[in-house]
DNA sequence: ACTTTGACCTGTGCGC
DNA sequence: TGCGCACAGGTCAAAG
């Protein structure tokens, strides 16, 4: 799924398409997704005008005229697809199947996991497509966001005064391996597999090292550990300027596919050359609590 | 309180 | 061509 910066690039999108628009008509095709949505989703989200799209770690948060929030997580394979007027008239969507959206052209699969379709006061409708639905729809009142329950545990935003003394306090006595505590939401939001494994390979981190040995004594963060924190930030932010990666089934909210990828050191590059400047080693593949982590034993350490 | 594991789902790519 | 298996960007609940 995407990480942050696909998260916020996606973010970027929904908001230049749905800002300032009023949203006509909700279709769902299923009753639930990771989750059941709510009972009365889509007569909640009918009749709103957008105000505003925001990313809090990896969700996105739609603020709605009369106070609700449309809460959409991606999960591994969600993504939106956004059909313009003139595309939604020569399709001209009539009947169609229970399960199967009009849209299968463009969004793959013939349509079979397009789970919600919404219609706009322009014309467009923006499509949400997510094959293995571990994605997340929701909607709450902006007054409950604080004690939203898949909110309310999250660490802090990478971008939003994070540094290393906080990142020292968040792993205390924590003796898991350093690329878990990464994944960690509560330890910071918005890294995944993939930029957790970046993110150690330009700090010359081995995944496996122990959390607290990236802490000093006294409860300040060491100088592996300011490294990691500023190269977290440095490769999202790569990361978010190339427009999210482009991943087998990820495309950038206006279909447009981003290409961080290109860019990967060491993620899915097993038994690839280390690209660091002057290393020899050979990128190598291991697991990690189930997950694929990529390194190079010889300039991580 | 911590850490690890399995579960949720479908698609894809590989070896046989 | 088909089949079975491993694997995929996330997150949570349960078990240790």
């Amino acid at each position: 799924m995407p990480e942050l910066p696909e998260v916020e690039t996606v973010r970027t999108g929904l908001e230049q398409a749905w800002v300032g628009r009023r949203i006509e008509h909700v279709k769902l095709r299923r009753k639930d997704l990771r989750f059941p949505f709510p009972a009365n989703m889509a007569e909640r989200l009918t009749g709103q005008t957008v105000l505003g799209v925001r990313r809090r770690a990896k969700y996105l948060l739609i603020d709605l005229e009369d106070g609700a929030v449309f809460l959409s997580h991606l999960g591994m394979s969600g993504r939106y697809t956004l059909v313009t007027p003139d595309e939604v008239a020569r399709i001209n969507p009539g009947p169609t199947p229970q399960t199967t959206s009009p849209f299968g052209a463009l969004t793959g699969f013939d349509g079979r996991h397009d789970h919600m379709e919404f219609r706009f006061d322009d014309g467009s409708v923006s499509v949400y497509t997510d094959p293995r639905r571990f994605g997340i729809a929701d909607v709450f009142e902006r007054a409950e966001e604080p004690v939203q329950s898949l909110l309310e545990h999250l660490g802090p935003e990478p971008f939003d005064g994070w540094n290393a003394s906080i990142a020292a306090k968040r792993i205390g006595k924590k003796r898991s391996a350093i690329k878990i505590t990464l994944l960690d939401q509560r330890f910071v939001v918005g890294v995944g597999n993939i930029y957790a494994c970046e993110a150690l390979h330009r700090s010359g981190i081995a995944p496996t090292t122990p959390s607290n040995t990236l802490v000093k004594k006294n409860g300040g963060p060491t100088k592996r550990l300011e490294r990691l924190v500023n190269e977290v930030k440095s490769v999202l932010n790569a990361a978010i300027a190339v427009g999210g990666s482009t991943l087998n089934d990820f495309a950038a909210v206006d279909g447009t596919l981003g290409y961080f990828g290109h860019h990967f050191q060491v993620y899915d590059r097993e038994d690839g050359p280390c690209l660091k400047d002057g290393c020899s080693g050979t990128i190598e593949r291991i697991v990690q609590s189930n997950r694929s982590t990529f390194l190079c034993p010889r300039c991580q350490k």
